[in-house]
This record gives structure tokens, C-alpha cells and sequence, in this order.
DNA sequence: ACAACTTTGAGAATCCGGTCACAAAGTCCT
DNA sequence: AGGACTTTGTGACCGGATTCTCAAAGTTGT
């Protein structure tokens, strides 16, 4: 009771957060006042007793034999989740893969746009992409500073990543997504996650190859 | 000892086999014959002892007092993810991201062949993508039929994603990786993996409110 | 107002993964 | 050949996350 959000919220349950943030979005939608942990747990694919459980580090927002309502709660995770805020995002590497995400609707949508995009290549500064123009990397530090930025997006080939990533950090970034096929690593105040496309499909085959495996399978069903 | 690979690997190991085996492709280039386990992790990213326990998951292919042997390793590494076979990919929705995962080199790298580019909007269709041409969704069972595709990419909207889901395993797709910002669900016996770029970018802000509150933080450095 | 019912919140048990620590097994130097 | 040294492989331990379970708290119907 008392401090509602003092406790240490477990990285696997913030992990989630955004999983039910979206189910409740879905939920809002049908002008449903309340949802229970079954449902719930039903629309962002995990068990009712995780969602309950993760729910609860947040603090007691549910009423016993109801459940949760929906745009209370989907105020209290949004705030946790600081949707409320803006934060602006940089693009370093406005390659296939950089601009794709650029033109990307779906985190512009919620509190993230994406303010600046930059690359060292001489030939892609100055080009336009949707609404803006690609800069110089070299001026990274000062584009960070004047706009605020929050989080750098990092879209640039293996080789030149950390070196990227140690200039997002040296210029003030907090966070940074990966996209670069490469191992990087920033101090421990800054946030890293990674998004590796290579390595999620090398998953894949290696549950595949057991798949094929296992079972020969001639024809289909 | 005797069987050399008939433990159930771990899926955290299994996830990591990855990052060891492009680490190993660095070290391959500099013409070393072996690694230690503190090298392999310091180029992968995380600690010694954790190398070691993933590794002999594999089998005992390190020599004591001297490290891994390469080469070796390498080929184990790739054998178990199945990277000497070749795993043709089917590409869902052309979007933005759909098309740019299409033109992406540096997965069409190893072993995944990006075989086919498919979408529902008839206006796509026809539309020549690198060297694909895109196809009608209507024909995806033909296509993966007849060209052995065994991982399925849904790059279309969060809508679509289920019914797009529903039909690559219809089609008997065995793996598929979901880039829609929407949970889907496949049978027990497809292996399903997601890359959701808003989920990411909510994390780090989470993340990143906590940092800002803590330190307010008025001028760089 | 009470009884039957629903659903949360959280303690306890379990599972899984990560880390530690060290014996075993090999190399290298003299 | 033998001793010092290096590095793996793994058993033991530890901690975080998941699941189970059920009392507590609320609702609804009569």
C-alpha cells in the first residue's frame, strides 16, 4: 500500500508492458469499461497469472470480481511506460533499412518521432525522406543537443556501429536500438536493445532443422 | 561423451549460438586457429563461463589449455543452426518494410534466400522488387509448395497479421517471424519469433523516464 | 442484508538460466 | 620428463521469473 510505484518493476514485466498497452488500446476500441487478467491475457498471448502478477508491481489498479478498467489502467501503463512524454528519435544511417524506418508509421504514431536523420555518407546528406533531410554526421552532437534527443536509432552497417553508438552516447543519447548486425556496447547508464534480423532468422532454422528432422513429412496435412 | 549432440539445448543458448557464430566469423577473417572462451565472449558480448556452459551444450569441442579451434567450432556452430542448409524465405506484405527486408543484404547472406515476395494489394502485384517479382497472396500455398519455403516473413499491417499467420501454416510453413505490431498465435509445431520495433521503443522509454527523473541533468557531461 | 459468485493480489513452490569455482586435461618451457 | 601454467567442462549454488493456489475483496441477485 501507500508509495504506489516504489517497488522495482522486474525487466521481464516492463518487457510486457507494451504488450498489454496495445491489447488495451484493442479493448478501448469496443467501448468495453473493464477487462479481467483472463481477457487480457488472451489478447497479448500470456497466461492470466503473469498478467495479474505484473499488473500488481504497477500497483493495486484492479477491483476484485470485475477486473481492470480499461482507460484507467491504459493511463497508469502509458504513464509508466512514459507514453505521455515525447521523445524525440535520431536515425543514424539512412540506408534501405534506415529509411524503411523512416517512413515507418507505427512508433511515430505514439510519443516517438523521429526528429533527425543522419549519415556519414556524403552522397545521402541533403537528400529528403517523408519530411526531412538527411545530415552530416558529423554534426550529430550538436542536431542531440538542440532537439532534445532522447534515442538514437542505430541502421548502419556491422563495421561502423560501435563507433556510432560512441557517438550517440557522447552526445547525450540514453537509449539505443540496434539494428546493425554487431555486438555494441555503451555504459551501464545507457539503455541498449537490439534488433537483429540475421540472427532471429538463424533462430528459426535452428527450430527448423529439428523440425525437419523430426518428422519427414511427405505430403501436406 | 558418446552421443555428441542429444542434450536438449537451451533456448537462451540456442538464441545466443548466433551472436558465438558471428563472432567466430571475425576471428575466422584474421587467420587465428583458435579462441578462448574469454575472447569468444568479450567479441560476443557477455561472460566467459556462460561461452563454456553454451558450448558444451554442443559437445566437448574445445581442447583445455589452448581454446577452440576455429574452423572447427564454426562448423559446428552452423551445422547445429542449420546454416549449411538452405532455408528458402517467402516475404508477406511489400510495404515499406517488407520491401526494404527484401532489398536487405545480410541475411540473403547465409543460407536464407529470399524466394518470394507476396502481397494482397492487387496493385502491388507485378510491381519488381530486386530480383522478385510480387505475387498475389491468393497463390501463397502454390508457392511455398513448390518452392520448399519453410520460414514465412509477415511484414503487413497488425490486422492482417492473424489471417496472414493462419495461411502460411496452412501452407505448411514451419517458422515464422512477425514483424506486425500484433500478437499472433500458431500451433504448438511452428516456431514463431517477432521483431515489433514500437515495443522495443517503449521499453527504452521506460527506461529512459526512469533515467531523466533520477538525473535531471542540466548541460552535457 | 445475506449468500453465491467472480476475480484480484500475493505467498509459496517450481523451473530455468546465470554465475562461481575448481578439478581435469591439456600445453609449453626448461 | 616433469613442473608450472592455461583453459575447458561441469557440478553446485543462487536469483529471477513463472506458475499454482487460495484467501480477500468486491459484485449481484433475491
Amino acid at each position: 500500500m501507500a508509495v504506489p510505484s516504489r517497488r522495482r518493476i522486474p525487466e521481464a514485466t516492463v518487457a510486457r508492458l507494451p504488450l498489454y498497452y496495445r491489447a488495451l488500446l484493442e479493448v478501448a476500441d469496443k467501448a468495453v469499461g473493464t477487462v479481467s487478467s483472463e481477457r487480457l491475457a488472451e489478447l497479448a498471448g500470456v497466461n492470466a497469472a503473469k498478467v495479474r502478477k505484473d499488473l500488481s508491481y504497477l500497483g493495486s489498479y484492479g477491483t476484485r470480481g470485475v477486473g481492470y478498467d480499461v482507460e484507467y489502467l491504459l493511463h497508469e501503463i502509458s504513464r509508466e511506460l512514459g507514453l505521455t512524454e515525447d521523445w524525440p528519435v535520431v536515425i543514424v544511417g539512412v540506408g534501405n533499412l534506415g529509411a524503411a524506418l523512416a517512413n515507418y508509421r507505427g512508433f511515430g504514431a505514439r510519443g516517438f518521432r523521429v526528429t533527425a536523420l543522419v549519415d556519414a555518407d556524403a552522397d545521402k546528406v541533403g537528400r529528403r525522406i517523408g519530411e526531412l533531410v538527411v545530415e552530416p554526421l558529423d554534426e550529430l552532437d550538436q542536431i542531440v543537443a538542440d532537439r532534445a534527443i532522447a534515442i538514437g536509432i542505430v541502421a548502419v552497417p556491422a563495421l561502423a556501429a560501435q563507433e556510432v553508438a560512441d557517438r550517440l552516447v557522447d552526445a547525450g543519447v540514453g537509449s539505443i536500438l540496434n539494428f546493425a548486425p554487431a555486438v555494441i556496447t555503451v555504459p551501464s547508464h545507457v539503455s541498449l536493445r537490439k534488433v537483429d534480423l540475421a540472427t532471429e532468422l538463424q533462430i528459426l532454422s535452428f527450430y527448423q532443422r529439428r523440425l525437419t528432422a523430426t518428422a519427414p513429412k511427405a505430403s501436406g496435412e
